[in-house]
DNA sequence: ACCTGAACACCGTTCAAGT
DNA sequence: ACCTGAACACCGTTCAAGT
């Protein structure tokens, strides 16, 4: 809000020549906390001393956190595995990459709290956005509708994870106790919508990762045939 | 992550016989200062402090901070006008809804981190799927579909605006001297990706607001577009 | 060039105590 | 029933100082 913000990767990294820290560990260290405990466990204190270092020594490293965590958000983009455009027809490159993207999220729950804070402007960024656009390019897109044709996809994932991993952080699927919980809240919260509480009744019989899996498929589905139903208008003019 | 969540929608709320605080003007405060300051300003002892009360008092009508952002986001959800389906046909409502959303959470910015961290379990959160509900029902969907539908809009929506939001936050659209900043940055970010780099330079050229708008209506045709495909591929059986 | 420690100005939450 | 203050265990960040 009231700090100019400037993007790590503007500047070129404090070489790790000697056996110092440099930005590689630093970051593996984070993935590593973040991955163990989550978002709100990574603290500068906590990262140094798993480094064996004070916990001022990353400043020399990093500007502050948020550049701390737009380099984690990167190697996050970094394990997205994006299949190359020629190996595949476009729907099927967005497919994967649609599936993919899903399945390293949820594999890294901590992704969804960076990309709602921090601009994700790092080289692997840089790379998946490429893969996409050149996607798009050989689907026939042109001009800007390939910039266009790539967000949606994008979005589209994005949006259906995000709000899912906060539903499952509040609602651990560690224990039993809250799952038989869950029910008892639903049926007093939403008393007066009947007919929603049917469904979600329907949808609580399946195994909720099927349940979910096919909510993301259905969708991106229909991402995937609009945007072929604009390629099929765009080809008759 | 360790504690077990319990939403604040479980219980009746403490009543506010006296001129006590409230959950109401508790939750009109914090969104204030919100709207104000942004996410990360709202503290527990500021709050209590612009109320006029100490620190800890909050914690009477609130469990804890997570509580509190509960109360917050369905006041948001609250803010976001939702049309009734009964008043126009399903692409309307759909519509209508996805620009409401979108508006109200690029004014109020905070809306994303709470969407990203806290369930939506609230009235007006419920009030809101109900009517999407209905309208696609309306439309011609049955069963599971309804619900799968109504999830891809909203997921579209969220998908767009998030990450949008996070750049803004990042550069905000204060200062003059940050625009000017970017540019060069992307310069430098971007070289090895020509074409990407040629893209965003097309786009620079436009309003900012105006490539937003465009981006998201591209996007939200096709959802639409593809939810009436399936629409189509239904009826014909 | 790289790291440290102390210090500053904050946090959320608990809990005994007040009225 | 409602609110307080002190206390606990933390934060991110700055900066002079060390090697």
């Amino acid at each position: 809000m009231s700090k100019q913000f400037s993007s790590v990767f503007i500047r070129e990294p404090r070489p790790a020549k000697t056996g110092g820290l440099g930005r590689a560990q630093i970051v593996q260290a984070a993935v590593e906390i973040l991955d163990a405990e989550g978002t709100q466990a990574l603290s500068m204190r906590k990262l140094g001393a798993k480094l064996g270092a004070g916990a001022t020594s990353l400043y020399w490293y990093v500007a502050n956190k948020d550049q701390l965590h737009e380099l984690v958000l990167d190697e996050f983009w970094g394990m997205v595995d994006t299949p190359e455009p020629e190996d595949a027809s476009w729907r099927e490159v967005l497919t994967t990459f649609g599936y993919n993207l899903r399945e390293t999220m949820y594999a890294h729950p901590w992704s969804t709290d960076l990309i709602g804070r921090i601009p994700s402007m790092g080289p692997n960024a840089f790379r998946i956005t490429d893969r996409l656009r050149r996607s798009f390019v050989q689907a026939g897109f042109s001009g800007i509708d390939i910039y266009l044709a790539s967000g949606t996809v994008m979005c589209y994932v994005l949006g259906q994870v995000i709000p899912d991993i906060a539903f499952s952080k509040a609602y651990g699927a560690d224990q039993l106790d809250a799952k038989v919980g869950i029910d008892e809240q639903m049926d007093q919260l939403a008393a007066g919508y009947p007919e929603m509480l049917a469904e979600y009744r329907d949808q609580i019989c399946m195994d909720p990762d099927v349940a979910r899996a096919m909510a993301f498929d259905f969708g991106l589905i229909c991402v995937l045939d609009g945007l072929e139903a604009r390629l099929r208008k765009a080809r008759r003019l």
